[in-house]
DNA sequence: GATGAATGAGTGTTCATTCAT
DNA sequence: CATGAATGAACACTCATTCAT
């Protein structure tokens, strides 16, 4: 992490961030089954056997991806967050955040949300609890906008945070150029908040527009 | 599904069924390279060619799970529709039946929502189609609501009938308990009410209350 | 076992035994991790799974080869002793038998010389426990002839049964016609008896010759 | 070898024995192929590099650990031997140190033994000659036994030495604490005397007791 | 039709050896 | 000289599919 890294290290993490990008593609292209560890050292341009030097096994590999990216997203959500701020900006930037960051990084979500759906891997217990941090993110803000009383009362902050995050979700499901298209996040805050937010809270929040910028795609 | 079927084929029905049911809780309970065919075939308790004889393959045999009960799923969703109905009451009873075959079901709910996250595979067509026939139910819900101005105007009714579909996997995704949790679903409805109902209109619907029944499950 | 077996447990009987021959060869040839298992296959005429379906691994392959020749070899030496013979006769008739079958089974008598000096392979005890029923049937004869007063007092007979059953080793470790020479057995009883004998013994047992045929070599 | 080594290749030196005892021991504990230059090279303290330094391959290695453990035996019985002395003495003195080498070397000698029951090692030759060499060593003591009419006549000596031999191995394959059974091995100098001595030559030796000392053994 | 033994392509992983630093 | 990261050939083992019975 530290801007003195040695050349060397830095070499490793660069070949390190290949073969993560690739399997990443690999994996969201097939299924964990589906691709195979020569392939990846194929296409990553290095020998299998530095796979085993990067990764302890081809698990370790596919939650590694998991892992780092949904660190990633951690930090950019948690960082983001103005505990003075007005509620239902933080909760839309929490939104604008997630829908940007799933924007940039289709492969990743796609094996995220993937895994959501397998019951029992081994590794499982880690990837549960970064996706615990998220919806404690939510929580928080949630948990903010009802002391603010901007939410109507009598929620179940816990589901709300649950129906707010699927919703978010599912916007990746829809046709491609949907991503694209500037107003669906905005509808979809404007029915969250006019669903939890108390009488007389507007609910289109106009100013300080978030740029919809798609930057650094992954082919 | 004719009734006029000879004990043979009901026997070979039988069959077919043990055999969907049974490899459907092992893919679920792994992923699709992590069941072998050996497996289904001693757990279901016939042999390995007559397999054979019902699946074309092992992918087909998959993709007939999903086929199967989405099939089930969608007679269900669209025969409970009435045109002339009430359309809160329709849209509450469409959420109340996928979330009911959802709890009840909840082995093929994983492989369908776990089929969604992949990009590629050859069936894929199909499942999307009848993916498609669910959203398609829950538009012709909505532009009813909309002509009957029930819902606020300028939504975007596609977006919407994603949202709402989302947030319903979203109560899946909740600690096990909930299923059963009574409020959950009600609570769902509320917020998603109130977030795309036009002004006054009631977003708790009281009346003829739906009875949370588990029956049937697959142990 | 039974000569009624039927036509497809012959056939399984019969590759099983060519794939125990061949690997046999192989094993003696080289060493155990020296082997693969492709090669075994090949060689052998059947399929690599098929290798699967006799055998659970390579390992149990390696020990079935030795436990049922070794399995053999008790059941000849066992079945020779009479209990009311001349003991000289009797442990007369163990080394000529042991010595015949090792000149008969050259690669299984490698492969177990070779296991016993490996310490810690899992299969170990079984062939321990085999082995130890050898030197079982050389301790009873030794006390047999100690009741008669064939033996000189005084000898421990655990101790002598291994130097014996040593000596017939030493015996395998010559230049390769020793095998067929015809005096080195009759050397190496003469040498046992007068070193184990008691006074007036007389060393040489001459009536009665056995006869060194090789018969059945393995190519 | 020579005493006016540098200190750089006496650090060499070290470096190489710390080599062939840890490798030793592993080879022993398992095998050739389950042995990796990996771990000989962590638990020697050197890079993987450098003992590619010190051997041209793995197997170079593992021969090495043999041929110049064994080269201490071959100087040790060579050198104690003396044409003048007793014959039976010298026989007594030879197997004497065989088993005292072989107990203070049990790793070694499980190598030894080993290869003796491999066919078609490369290196096997050289390991053969070294073998011979103790044979021949043998055979010296045995001719001038025949010499001095300690022996009785009509011996095949090559085929005495080999089974003196073999009856030392015998002492080997006993249970752990025989090795220290104090009298283990006069019983087998008597036997093997009284095998083959001539008439009337006393096969006890008592004069002159060698002390079975347990020292420096390898952890 | 039903069965399960046989098959061999395919896969994760290891490890001796090399060579840039 | 010493090091250990990189390499890829080699290997045990699996499993979808076939087909003789």
């Amino acid at each position: 992490m530290s801007v003195s890294e040695t050349a060397r290290s830095g070499s490793r993490q660069l070949k390190l961030e290949r073969v993560l990008a690739v399997a990443g593609e690999l994996f969201a292209a097939s299924d964990f089954q589906g691709v195979c560890m020569d392939n990846i050292a194929r296409l990553s341009g290095v020998g299998k056997g530095t796979l085993y030097n990067l990764f302890a096994s081809k698990e370790d590999l596919y939650f590694s991806i998991i892992r780092s990216r949904l660190g990633e997203l951690l930090d950019l959500l948690e960082s983001s967050y103005e505990e003075r701020q007005d509620t239902l900006k933080n909760l839309r930037s929490l939104i604008l955040h997630l829908h940007k960051f799933m924007s940039k990084h289709p492969h990743f979500y796609l094996l995220w949300k993937r895994e959501e759906n397998s019951l029992a891997r081994n590794d499982h217990l880690e990837i549960a609890a970064l996706y615990a941090r998220i919806e404690a993110q939510v929580l928080r803000i949630l948990r903010r906008g009802a002391e603010q009383a901007v939410l109507r009362p009598g929620l179940d902050h816990e589901l709300v945070a649950r129906l707010a995050l699927a919703m978010v979700d599912g916007l990746r499901k829809s046709p491609q150029n949907v991503y694209l298209r500037e107003g669906a996040i905005d509808q979809l805050l404007e029915v969250l908040i006019k669903g939890i937010g108390a009488e007389g809270v507007p609910a289109r929040v106009t100013y300080d527009r978030y740029r919809h910028v798609r930057n650094g795609d992954e082919r």
